[in-house]
DNA sequence: CGAAGGCGTGAATCGTGGTTCACTTCTTCG
DNA sequence: CGAAGAAGTGAACCACGATTCACGCCTTCG
């Protein structure tokens, strides 16, 4: 033999598979999941469209990996809301707050990531988003229940039941063909809801 | 001229299509919208592949009728279980559960109303689909504000977030994957949260 | 009956986009 | 330097399933 992979090709390396990552996330947040083919994908981070079947086994590896990484970032920012702050409801205030302000904000990735149609496979990765702000929402309830803040009630259900209505009432002003909604507006309404929900 | 359609031919074409309405229908019911491909609708229902086009100019203008028929059946049940009954909580209570109940029944055809992957134009039908839940819902709510049975609120607003709470329970127990829930215990949570959600 | 249309047929066609692969370029080490 | 192995290339390939169309059959009416 005469070649050993070295910290330096293996860094230049993940950088293209970075790079690829990157600019199938990109186009997804401009352009959505249709617009988003390999083809594209490849032109936009500077490569060939061979190269992007060197870092991912198919396209549907490579979008699970962008929905992963995507789905994360938003959980994060919600479960940081809701740690900081006292009350349950003021948890739950900040928790529904914060998922709705990043929705509005990124709105194509947010509509992607929420209720665009996509591959069987990156759909399981969009369940996982769901059940992940699932979770954080059931954390809060329990603690609110145990500290006597919030009635007796299944958190589970409950989280569940939020998630799908804060995402219904997402989907329609983040949809593509929607005019840009009153933000304050209907983030007010939902934090209501959602309070008047749980208490 | 010779030929004139009259009515016995009008009765068999129109015979026809509704073949491939309820084939298609049977399809998505069977094995959802992947499984509904147009090969496959005019196998069952007993045409060449060419005569489904005879009746509709496409894929998605034929799918667009199965789910409105569909969705229209489902709506009209919910309204129909919402109109008996006394105060606002009962009709809500009711709407609920006949919701559920039927979806829980049908689950394979209510998955695909619901939540399955399907053509941006037959997305779009599913969209009024929801829409008309949540205007059954909004009426019951408005009537309920109206007899001081329930608090001021948005109506609209709480709605559309309740039919997608009670869209996200349900798509984890409908969905293929899944093992069939205790329909009971669902329903109860369900109707228990939107009671609450209102109240 | 026979001309005139419409309906039904189903194999062939076509468009789309994901995936492959023979080849080139780069990097490492004896 | 030259062999060996890895990464990159992009045009060709392929699968899939919707759609078409040239043809035959059926119904109506002069």
């Amino acid at each position: 033999m005469a070649y050993r992979p070295t910290e330096r090709t293996e860094a230049k390396r993940a950088a293209t598979r970075a790079g690829i990552v990157r600019a199938a996330s990109d186009l997804v947040a401009k352009g959505g999941y249709r617009e988003a083919q390999v083809a594209a994908v490849a032109r936009n981070a500077g490569v060939a469209t061979g190269t992007v079947y060197r870092h991912f086994p198919s396209k549907a590896e490579l979008f699970t990996e962008v929905f992963r990484v995507a789905s994360q970032r938003e959980v994060d920012a919600v479960a940081e809301a809701a740690r900081e702050g006292g009350s349950a409801e003021e948890k739950i205030d900040r928790a529904v707050a914060t998922f709705a302000r990043r929705a509005l904000q990124g709105r194509r990735l947010a509509w992607a990531l929420l209720a665009e149609p996509v591959d069987p496979a990156v759909e399981a990765e969009r369940l996982q988003f769901r059940r992940a702000y699932a979770a954080v929402f059931q954390q809060i309830i329990e603690d609110g229940i145990q500290h006597h803040q919030l009635p007796e009630q299944d958190a589970g259900f409950t989280a569940t039941a939020l998630v799908g209505a804060i995402g219904e009432a997402l989907v329609g002003p983040l949809s593509p063909t929607h005019a840009p909604a009153d933000a304050d507006a209907l983030i007010a309404h939902l934090t209501t809801f959602c309070l008047r929900a749980t208490t």
